[in-house]
DNA sequence: CCTTTTATGTATCGAATGGTACAAAATTAG
DNA sequence: CTAATTTTGTACCATTCGATACATAAAAGG
């Protein structure tokens, strides 16, 4: 049995010598400017500063260092937007605060604009179909995050029972995918923030579906 | 000066053997399905039932094939949802027709799903940043034509002076194309129809902006 | 030292890419 | 008929694609 990796723990033939973070957030950001299908071996390489052998020694395949890459965003710009929801007091300020994120990420500068998770791969051949459905996932898995706190807390009695958390939850992502075009068109960081503003205007008219008593008993 | 090609009016040479209209239509759906680049010159051709010089002599290029792809959509499928936008009596009404159209137009069967226009050409290197510009510029000018819309409405006085044309159509612009990304993901017909009803319910909130009298003379 | 192990640089691989050369075929003009 | 014009099918081009073979370099184990 090999010992723990604990230390930086010298392995044994030949060191490499380049960072593999580094490396891989330097393809993250090509894949992010560029897409999977986009971003070429030619283009990584230049960017990450390595030969192929090394790339592929480190990563595998294009496919693999495109996961990566994916998980290292997750890990860092998607975990901070996620960090604005889960830390507000409820859903709609959660919400409130992750697409006012989500704003500042999208036109970030030295940043891609936009969300890698929704544009990385999101049309192309038989060779971009499985990097395109595991982002799929990925967008589904933040679409029922959103739902099931809207579910606790029609549950908690915060929210009337009439909501419909799938339904709130698609509504937000749907706007949320589309700041990621926006901000590609050109959009300003004051521009998706109005957009993110107008969209917790339908807050009311979601959470209370049309004639269950809209409007009765607000202010 | 040759005379006018009004009737059939055989050309000069061997008559080409394959009809260019149609042609075109498969041409487009597989732009529509995979996307500028995602779309091989052997998919074309096999989808067109023509051979690279058929091609080249009648299209002149992948590019150009591609922009008269858009073209045809924009006279179709795109017409007819804007043709419901114009119909309408008032700007909500028409906007509300018009995402209901896109949900209806998004997951149509025989088609692929979501907008020619939105996912045709999002990310990717420099070959396809001609094209992704055009669309980008289509994607503005319908934009566009809602904030004109609700500029005449507000000159009219059928909507407040405070409201913000420009952030409306934004607004109702990025839901629809995020509606495009949900509709790749595999949202049915009534999914799309409920993200556009309840883009309508952020309506009263949108066109009185927040501090200026919501909610007092409502109801 | 020598052996083992891993990484690097060079030089490529086969396949796919968008695009063409070229001759034969099919039509009209005269 | 012949000449001119245009399309078609075959075969192919140069380039780029993702990925590898292979010899060498650099480290640890013994």
């Amino acid at each position: 049995m090999p010992r723990m990796a604990k230390e930086p723990a010298r392995e044994r033939g030949r060191p490499r010598n380049f960072d593999r973070d580094q490396a891989l957030k330097a393809a993250m950001e090509v894949f992010w400017a560029k897409g999977y299908a986009g971003a070429s071996l030619a283009d990584l390489k230049a960017a990450m500063g390595i030969n192929a052998p090394s790339l592929y020694a480190a990563f595998g395949s294009k496919e693999e260092l495109f996961e990566a890459a994916v998980d290292l965003y997750s890990d860092t710009a998607g975990v901070e937007l996620w960090a604005h929801f889960d830390r507000a007091p409820d859903t709609r300020a959660g919400l409130a605060a992750m697409l006012l994120a989500a704003a500042d990420l999208y036109v970030a500068p030295k940043q891609p604009p936009g969300c890698l998770v929704v544009l990385g791969a999101l049309v192309g051949g038989e060779a971009e179909a499985t990097v395109a459905r595991n982002l799929a996932r990925r967008r589904a898995w933040n679409t029922d995050k959103i739902a099931q706190r809207l579910t606790a807390e029609i549950a908690a009695g915060t929210l009337p029972k009439e909501a419909d958390p799938a339904a709130i939850a698609t509504f937000y992502t749907t706007l949320q995918q589309g700041m990621s075009l926006q901000a590609r068109d050109g959009a300003s960081r004051e521009t998706l923030r109005m957009i993110a503003r107008n969209a917790m205007a339908a807050w009311e008219g979601l959470v209370r579906p049309v004639g269950i008593g809209a409007g009765i008993d607000t202010a």
